[in-house]
DNA sequence: TGTACATCAGTGAACGCGCGTTCACTGATGTAC
DNA sequence: TGTACATCAGTGAACGCGCGTTCACTGATGTAC
């Protein structure tokens, strides 16, 4: 009986690695094009298996681009956990921390934006987004915590940030390096802003 | 020859009439459903026409999608012109005016998103929507010309309120009327932090 | 006043393509006896 | 040690649908003579 217990869960941990497998091939694809170009096909093809194959771990494509969102999240959550908690400046080291992980993987947050506006995501898909997005905001949240309106400080500072990756992403004939500096121009004005 | 002159005008700006009807048209529609769900045969049905029809007066969806948007971008950008010119207050007004705009015609700011992550325009459009964004960003300079890094400023206020609406659109569990609301305290947090 | 011809907005059917998803099937691996 | 059977990951072809776009055609209006 213990035996058979472990071979199953052997096989399930075995099925829980290809599936990582393929969420590490979706992530390699978003950063080659803008998400909602992804196909099945390309993620199926970069993880070397076939679309169909993709089922046996996904019900559908909506469930396997959360998770993979819901990765980078829990990501940048644990990052920005670490910088508030050991940085002398928190919210100087936190604009800076979360505007690189955005510039990096603006995808997620496009994904995010997406979902939020546009996708009809069941309910228990749409639970886990706002989970993730309210423990962001716990974490932004913490660097207001002994001034009046923390939580609107939070809100303020995290659409600002997306604001502006979203907003200059295609700053028009500039190139990439030009882009992500005036980026961090506007994350050191916020800086300024913020910190009084 | 005078006659045959004006009765091509005649034809002229009947046709950019007829034009102008499918914009409205378009437009009508956009405030129906997220821009990117909306078909070529949406908007035809709304103008009365068949989808063959449009490509009389736009060789593509993308052109009539960017004409639509333009025409928003304009009118926002007149009103804001008035604003600032004869406002007391006038970044407050901007910051009330422009997040109005943006609640009632969010869609417009998540195409111009659109277009400027995702789609491959052609350089003409291109053009015509860096210029409308270029002006948009001149009015928000007013604001601040008489304090230091005016434009970097006027960005991050650009930004910041572009990324309010598109964070908050739907935030979870919350009437239109409560968003809104929230959309509005997180602007008076905005005027208080780029008011000094 | 009537006839032939040109123009041109709009129709509606069809084309072509992409893509998510399904499904019958294959082949490898393990299990039972 | 060998045979029959079960399981299950993955294949690859096909389905179905939506949608942008094209195109041959219609019918109304105007023009020429």
């Amino acid at each position: 009986m213990k035996n058979a217990q472990s071979f199953r869960e052997l096989k399930e941990s075995e099925k829980e690695n290809r599936k990582k497998i393929i969420i590490d091939a979706a992530e390699r694809v978003f950063a080659t094009k803008p998400f909602n170009q992804v196909t099945m096909r390309d993620i199926a093809k970069e993880a070397g298996i076939t679309a169909g194959a993709i089922y046996r771990y996904f019900p559908d494509q909506q469930s396997l681009f959360v998770e993979a969102f819901l990765r980078g999240a829990e990501k940048i959550i644990n990052d920005l956990e670490q910088v508030i908690s050991r940085s002398k400046n928190p919210l100087k080291d936190t604009i800076a921390t979360f505007l690189k992980f955005l510039m990096k993987h603006d995808q997620y947050f496009r994904m995010m934006t997406h979902f939020m506006l546009d996708a009809h995501l069941n309910q228990d898909l749409v639970e886990k987004l706002n989970e993730a997005e309210r423990r962001l905001l716990d974490q932004f949240t913490k660097l207001f915590e002994q001034r009046p309106h923390a939580r609107l400080l939070a809100h303020s500072l995290f659409a600002a940030m997306n604001g502006v990756v979203i907003t200059f992403h295609n700053y028009p004939g500039r190139s990439k390096k030009d882009i992500h500096q005036h980026m961090n121009r506007l994350g050191d004005m916020l800086y300024q802003l913020f910190s009084q």
